[in-house]
DNA sequence: ACAAATAATGTATTTTTGACGTTTATAAAT
DNA sequence: ATTTATAAACGTCAAAAATACATTATTTGT
């Protein structure tokens, strides 16, 4: 059975992936395809976050972690909805046209954009469909639609959530180091940070748990790798309402 | 000329007041009138937040904020795009059925959901389209659709957001006493808070800004006005990255 | 003048943040 | 075996912010 679907509304997906060895920030982002008015795909010379109209029967984040583990194959990931992306003219270049049975589809079609922190090391990118890659975030090729925007909102919600909620640990390893986690809040959030200062806050959370492991196959000072813990901090952790304005 | 509007995506609008004397935080909301399959309109027993169908020409920001001016009149008020709701069966039951032309429309309808700050005092309930009433958020009537569920994720987001940024001052008239502020924290987020301290933090911003005024027609000691500048809190506080997880 | 009601104030303690330089552990190179 | 290169790890002091807590001051109404 053909699955329904319906042109008015789809969702998006912003992936975000974290380099240790870079040190960068990065997206995932495929090859636009075209499909014309004669039904051939076309590649487009520009790339565009993955995203797919609903199904009749699936609800908005089903369809979001529908179109995740196609492109990646992974599930259990984190997710969040940020933002409905609707203008009428937000697919309003020639080559964004929606094609119906042979005839442009006028009524604009509205996107339900979500992020999505993935831990780098689980995809595969032989395995990813669409030719997929990976892109610092500083550096993003052209981008189809109005995909740039997309981002941009993605990555504003992303530095506003990463302050006042554990999620980077969904950006890195299962094991890591403090200065890992330093890193990656500098690039995330462009801005220097004391790592002495850093260390000590870290380290002083219950939830981030140093392991009896240190790094291997460096030609250093192997670093200490330390856990987080989800189960502690829901546990300890309760809302403290911090009126920061 | 008729204005095209599409049955698979509408906006609803979650209005937030504030009442200073009861010092509760509502909700406006509005009696449910069923379209039924005759066409006629038939009052139904329970409440719903406004909202409608998006016109074909228009965004989904211009979307809200008219479906808020055709309710309230109001325009120029802090709004924002929470989250989508699009659940499948989210308007399962027999009575929240779409009519097209006779005929069920069968694909649920994806709601981009808002939420607004108003002032209580803007509003004229005799001139509100719909029988509007204000309701505790903390004593909600029976209500339509998933609007409970939709008024809930806007309350949540209403909590965290009152924290980062000062929005709160939306909620209130221009010239407030700090108790008021006070009051107005203690209520949307169910804590108590020591008035000392709250007291000296908010004095010592530079957007809160003492006037030469002083409460009127309280038969006790009246308290001093303050107003909030939105031009001196934006030239000064630019973002500080606290990290707080 | 007095009573009632709420506004307004101060201090001491603890916690958190911010600034800042040196030592230590390891692998690789010689 | 020794040296060298590299990044990890560490501690203190000062400033700022948060927390806890009880009394006095100002006004209106009687």
């Amino acid at each position: 059975m053909e699955l329904k679907k319906n042109p008015n509304i789809s969702v998006d997906c912003v992936v975000f992936g974290y380099d240790t060895t870079t040190k960068s920030l990065n997206l995932l982002l495929i090859n636009r395809y075209l499909e014309s008015a004669s039904g051939n795909e076309v590649l487009v010379d520009d790339y565009v976050l993955t995203g797919y109209h609903i199904y009749e029967h699936e609800t908005l984040d089903d369809s979001a972690t529908r179109v995740l583990k196609e492109l990646t194959g992974l599930t259990n990931t984190y997710k969040k909805q940020f933002k409905a992306f609707g203008d009428p003219d937000r697919l309003k270049n020639e080559k964004d046209i929606t094609w119906i049975n042979n005839e442009k589809f006028n009524f604009r079609t509205v996107t339900i954009a979500y992020y999505f922190l993935v831990k780098t090391e689980d995809v595969d990118l032989e395995k990813t469909k669409h030719n997929a890659k990976w892109f610092p975030v500083a550096e993003l090729p052209t981008l189809g639609f109005d995909h740039k925007q997309i981002i941009l909102e993605a990555y504003e919600d992303l530095k506003i959530k990463c302050l006042a909620e554990p999620i980077i640990f969904e950006l890195l390893p299962d094991k890591f180091t403090i200065n890992d986690v330093q890193d990656l809040y500098e690039s995330i959030l462009d801005i220097e940070i004391d790592n002495r200062n850093f260390r000590r806050k870290l380290i002083n959370k219950k939830y981030i748990i140093p392991l009896d492991e240190k790094q291997v196959g460096v030609s250093k000072k192997p670093a200490q790798l330390y856990m987080f813990s989800k189960d502690v901090y829901e546990k300890m952790y309760q809302k403290n309402y911090l009126i920061n304005i």
